[in-house]
RNA sequence: GGGAGCAUAGCUCAGUUGGUUUAGAGCAUCUGCUUUACACGCAGAGGGUCCGCGGUUCGAACCCGUGUGCUCCCACCA
């Protein structure tokens, strides 16, 4: 069969994908084998695949594949995310084309479009974690909002709120204006802004009620908010406010009178020492305000216009509003000075409008008691970080100054909170209405109307490890709860590791009290080449799919994974792709080599003959193999991924390709021993199953290319490895060398490649190069090999370790050349026996240095004498 | 304001509890090559004050201090 000149990987990706997945190789059920389990991080059903799950759905992929061939039961659940905030934005603004304004929407109408959008957009993910090859169980696709899921929420909704855990109340919340929901501390983002601080003057009120001539300044941010005003603060010990104890003043354009307060909480050394009190609208002033009782004026709604309350300016946004009243307040003279300030503001996470601090009746989860044990398994070693030392102390801060968590939001795409009201405002929590109903026959169950919002996004995925498997949902006599969890490893991006990483582990310990993961691996940022994060904006985001289409699915995810080391942020760039498109073909055109020795089968003669020196390539490239593999064991043990992969690239282009191809490589159009041939074949396809795992397509096709198999390498198993023999490895590592320095020397001496030489050896090994020499013939051109002691007139002279090699052939020899090379080399050599002889001579270095270290100075020392005495020995020779 | 991490070749990074040569890899660069697997290739080369300074030690890229420069997280000063 004729193989195509270069890999074409359209031909073979999406044929393997089928045929594993007609194999039901990645389903899973419990059985005898130990369980190797990986949950998704469910992306949002809105979204598409960005270059960050590229990252983290390979990353699984390895650990999964790699379990999979090593023994384990892996188990890699699928699914998505509701995520209710971003996917309800957009079907508001899909409805919005169409026509349709969500007010103008029942509940059940607005979630029918919801759902036929998730059906609609919501595969997208799932055809794209294929095409990138991904071994997961189909038949465990999982939703936050399936059947069992919603049941599993509001369950361990009405549990913690028995618990006491949950409850509802009134607080300052983060409002976001644009989505008009509440939002969780984490959902806030903040971010350093220039703004302007005002300076703005408050008449004081005579005793009698009439505006004074006095006035106090006062400095704020927000000027549209004066009109929520309560009270002035200044601090007692400040003596310029002394006289205004008692006092009040009244508010600039509406005229309310305010009293003056003092208190303590008040810097006077920033801005003009006095401060606005706006308990509706900052949460600094919200705590003065509970202190010192003062009244709350609500002067925004929840869209973020000015309310009724506010009495001027009603209906505008609070932005626009600000500049008009900045314009009133200058033309009333209340502005005195406006100055630029930098601050930081709080941003909305999902819909990126400011946020607004807000009092708000919501529904909170009291966390300290569900942190502590979380805090625990990590601390103490239960659950391990990857990175440990960069994530190990912000865990623990956030976990050790934890806050209640917001968990309702204002929204209809969600669990809706299981909790009803009565016509006097009770509120009574059940799963169901029918429970309701059986617990409480007083009431009447047709007046009750549900609590019309839904729980965060995050309320339900902290239960993803464990209701992928319906541990909430059925946690009796749960085989496959049991079997699976606590899963095996997290994979995830670092900034989610308070949203759900965290939180996660809480749950985990209060229902199963048990971890829900061995390890957390965290992957870095993916930033574009210049290092700026991939946005939209800047249009720096590649398409997935694109990119497989032209690459490749194994070349998108050595790309990503060569230049991935482990937590760090990664500069992703298609050159890298590129590489992994050029190492695939490597592969292909290895094969295309192996296929052509049998093709030649007739020729393929049954015994190893002595002097092909096939025996040492076969067992040098042997022991290399025991050796990587070990190495790359101990990194997977690591995770360090990226070094591993490099590791199996070194091994295949270089040690494989390189050198044992070509040292066993037959002459043009000669018989290839029986032997070789078998053993290659046996090397190539133990490699493609240590690369298997990071590029899964093109290892199974070679694999099948290589000889009729029945089986498959995505689940074969790997064998025992064997330990690597140190000193046929120390050979090769010579005899690569010695080619090296002949082959260098051969360039610089301006040889044409087909020019053959004559090599002589000197050397008091010769049991050594004996083996070999056919291979050093090969790979220096050399048409014959002699030995000898004296020094060779005409040669030019190469130095490698203790040994001296003479290459001789009819080409005029430019012994100037040889000299400046040696003469540099005994200067190196010279310069680094001084430093040893300098060691070894200091007194306190002998007396304290290790036995063995003070031996293998004097083992430096005697080696580099030796090259010395070599070197100096082929100089005298030119 | 508090905390964490980082700084090694042009770029991205390795460098294991301080001693495995006078610091390595990949990519990029340069030189030579139509060598019958592969130019998406082959062979070879150049390239570093291990951020500065000070200290500990017989010995420091590695440990300590300090300075500088980046990055990230957390925090209610208008």
């Amino acid at each position: 069969m004729e193989l195509s000149k270069n890999y074409i990987h359209t031909a073979t990706e999406d044929k393997w994908y089928k045929h594993w997945i007609n194999k039901r190789y990645f389903n899973s059920t419990p059985d005898d084998r130990p369980s190797f389990t990986i949950v998704i991080p469910p992306p949002n059903v809105t979204g598409v695949l960005h270059m960050g799950h590229t990252l983290n759905e390979t990353v699984q992929d390895i650990l999964v594949r790699k379990a999979r061939m090593s023994g384990f039961n892996a188990c890699w659940v699928p699914g998505s995310d509701h995520a209710s905030i971003a996917t309800e934005a957009k079907v508001v603004q899909m409805l919005k084309e169409k026509g349709i304004d969500k007010n103008n929407l029942r509940r059940e109408e607005f979630l029918k479009y919801a759902f036929e959008w998730k059906e609609k957009y919501g595969g997208i993910i799932y055809n794209q974690i294929e095409r990138l090859g991904c071994s997961v169980d189909w038949d465990r696709v999982t939703f936050t909002m399936d059947d069992h899921y919603y049941k599993a929420v509001i369950k361990v909704f009405v549990d913690l709120y028995k618990k006491g855990l949950v409850y509802r109340g009134a607080r300052m919340i983060n409002w976001d204006p644009s989505a008009k929901t509440a939002l969780s501390d984490e959902e806030v983002e903040f971010k350093d802004v220039t703004g302007k601080l005002y300076h703005l003057r408050y008449f004081l009120s005579e005793e009698d009620g009439t505006t004074s001539d006095n006035c106090i300044t006062i400095a704020t941010q927000r000027p549209e908010t004066i009109m929520g005003d309560t009270a002035i603060c200044v601090n007692p010990n400040d003596e310029r406010f002394a006289n205004l104890k008692g006092k009040f003043a009244f508010v600039p354009l509406i005229n309310r009178r305010i009293p003056i307060i003092f208190d303590e909480y008040v810097d006077p050394t920033f801005g003009t020492g006095a401060l606005k009190v706006t308990p509706a609208h900052d949460i600094n002033d919200y705590n003065l305000g509970l202190k010192h009782n003062l009244e709350v004026v609500d002067t925004l709604n929840e869209d973020g216009t000015l309310s009724k309350a506010a009495q001027i300016y009603i209906g505008e946004d609070r932005f626009t509003a600000r500049k008009m009243i900045i314009a009133e307040l200058e033309e009333k003279g209340h502005l005195l000075k406006e100055e630029e300030y930098s601050t930081r503001l709080g941003y909305s996470q999902r819909s990126g409008v400011v946020v607004e601090p807000r009092i708000s009746t919501q529904w909170f989860l009291k966390m300290k008691d569900m942190a502590e044990p979380a805090l625990k398994a990590v601390v103490e070693g239960d659950i391990n970080i990857h990175p440990g030392d960069k994530f190990l102390a912000t865990y623990k801060y956030w976990l050790e100054n934890v806050k209640d968590w917001c968990i309702s939001r204002q929204l209809w795409w969600g669990q809706q909170i299981p909790a009803w009201y009565d016509d006097k405002g009770n509120v009574y929590v059940a799963e169901t209405l029918e429970e309701l109903k059986s617990n409480h026959s007083e009431l009447l169950i047709d007046s009750l109307t549900q609590d019309v919002d839904v729980l965060d996004t995050w309320f339900s995925s902290w239960l993803w490890p464990m209701e992928v498997f319906n541990g909430i949902s059925s946690p009796t006599n749960n085989k496959e709860l049991d079997y699976y969890y606590p899963s095996a490893v997290l994979v995830t991006g670092q900034d989610i590791i308070f949203f759900w990483v965290a939180r996660m582990i809480m749950a985990g310990m209060h229902y199963e009290q048990k971890k829900p993961f061995s390890d957390v691996y965290f992957t870095g940022m993916v930033r574009d080449k210049q290092g700026r994060k991939m946005s939209k904006q800047l249009g720096n985001s590649p398409d997935l799919l694109e990119l497989i289409d032209k690459y490749g699915a194994d070349a998108v995810r050595f790309g990503i994974m060569i230049s991935s080391p482990a937590g760090n942020d990664l500069l992703f760039d298609e050159s890298s792709l590129e590489q992994g498109r050029n190492f695939y073909n490597k592969l292909w055109n290895a094969l295309k080599l192996i296929k052509m020795w049998e093709e030649r089968k007739s020729a393929i003669e049954p015994n190893i003959t002595a002097e092909s020196n096939n025996t040492f390539a076969i067992s040098w490239f042997e022991n290399r193999l025991n050796q990587v593999r070990s190495e790359v064991e101990v990194m997977y043990s690591q995770f360090k991924l990226s070094e591993a992969l490099k590791t199996i690239y070194s091994l295949i282009w270089d040690d494989f390709c390189s050198w044992y191809l070509e040292w066993v490589k037959p002459g043009f159009e000669q018989p290839i021993e029986a032997i070789v041939y078998n053993k290659t074949i046996q090397f190539f396809e133990d490699l493609m199953q240590l690369l298997h795992p990071f590029m899964p397509f093109i290892t199974e096709e070679i694999y099948h290319m290589l000889q009729n198999r029945e089986d498959d390498l995505c689940v074969k198993q790997f064998g025992e490895i064997k330990s690597a023999n140190q000193s046929i490895l120390k050979e090769g590592e010579l005899l690569k060398n010695v080619i090296s320095a002949l082959r260098d020397a051969r360039n610089k001496n301006q040889f044409k490649p087909k020019e053959t030489i004559r090599l002589h050896i000197d050397t008091e090994n010769k049991s050594i190069f004996r083996p070999i020499e056919n291979i050093l013939i090969k790979q220096i051109n050399a048409e014959s090999i002699a030995y000898t002691n004296g020094v060779m007139q005409g040669a030019i002279i190469v130095a490698v370790e203790k040994d001296k090699f003479y290459i001789e052939s009819e080409k005029k020899i430019d012994s100037a050349l040889t000299k400046d090379d040696l003469l540099k080399d005994l200067e190196h050599q010279k310069g680094f026996l001084e430093s040893v002889l300098k060691k070894l001579s200091n007194e306190r270095f002998v007396a304290n240095a290790k036995p063995e270290v003070i031996n293998l100075e004097k083992k430096k020392q005697e080696d580099a004498e030796a090259r010395i005495k070599t070197i100096e020995e082929s100089l005298a020779g030119l």
